[in-house]
DNA sequence: TTTGCTGCAAAGGCTTTGCACGGAT
DNA sequence: ATCCGTGCAAAGCCTTTGCAGCAAA
């Protein structure tokens, strides 16, 4: 799966597949968690959300995203001292995590792909997600250091 | 660096090295954490440490961590819904994570050393650490399952 | 109408912090 | 003798949960 605009009523579709009632709360939120490409907190979310439905509840904001996360539409990134963040790209990739401005990069690598499912198959393992992160600086903050 | 048993004679050197005094608290927590092969958490380090130091405390125990974690000597791996784990093998590596009996399993692999190099190339990124996940089943829990 | 969802507040779990005593240098 | 580290308890922070009212099907 790569990455996709979803619209309102593809959300609404796939709520109600998988039994979940299609409230203005759950596709307001599932809006901005599948559509940012930033990785953002469920604080920021919540922030963000708000902005147009400012009575919805941060509780929401984590129960509509274990929703996500359970269904495979988004992936939940743990990082040390700091808030879980989600990334809508739950497809094979590289996070660039830069620890001086807290940015996350997606970088696609055919090599990386291979390398995955090479190491499953000998470790026999059955693979059913993967998280590939490689810190450090981005060349941003590396311009700005200078 | 490799896998590699650190002595007590080392770990007392590296920490008088870099500051910190020697204690017999600190010792025991190193001693542990630097040896241990199975990402123990925080709470199990600390379950082990007592065997041998009754009175050791819970905040001691994070606080040494944070000193290894900071000079590179482990790496915290932070998984979704579970507390942190300390991984005492800070090389690039693969870490095979049994969603089903919550083993983490070490893997190195040379195609995903040059990887990691090659994409940190390829996004111009300055490169302090990595972290290779694959979530899935193990190979003894795929067998018991059937 | 029925069922499940929301929002609030409170609880929970892991981790960090403040402080006075005690041990390492 | 000095200073850092320890242990305890309390606080902190993010996240989850319980529940009564409310909206979606």
């Amino acid at each position: 799966m790569s990455r996709s605009q979803k619209s309102d009523a593809l959300i609404i579709d796939t709520l109600r597949k998988n039994g979940y009632k299609a409230t203005t709360q759950r596709i307001a939120i599932c809006r901005f968690a599948l559509h940012s490409r930033d990785h953002p907190t469920a604080q920021r979310i919540y922030n963000e959300v708000r902005k147009m439905h400012p009575t919805v509840s941060l509780a929401t904001v984590y129960k509509t995203l274990q929703i996500l996360t359970e269904h495979g539409l988004v992936q939940e990134l743990d990082l040390p001292q700091s808030q879980a963040r989600f990334d809508s790209y739950v497809g094979l990739h590289i996070n660039l995590v830069c620890m001086q401005c807290g940015n996350i990069q997606d970088f696609d690598d055919k090599t990386a792909q291979e390398m995955v499912e090479s190491v499953t198959a000998k470790a026999q393992f059955t693979r059913t997600g993967q998280r590939l992160d490689i810190y450090g600086m981005c060349k941003t903050c590396q311009d700005r250091t200078k």
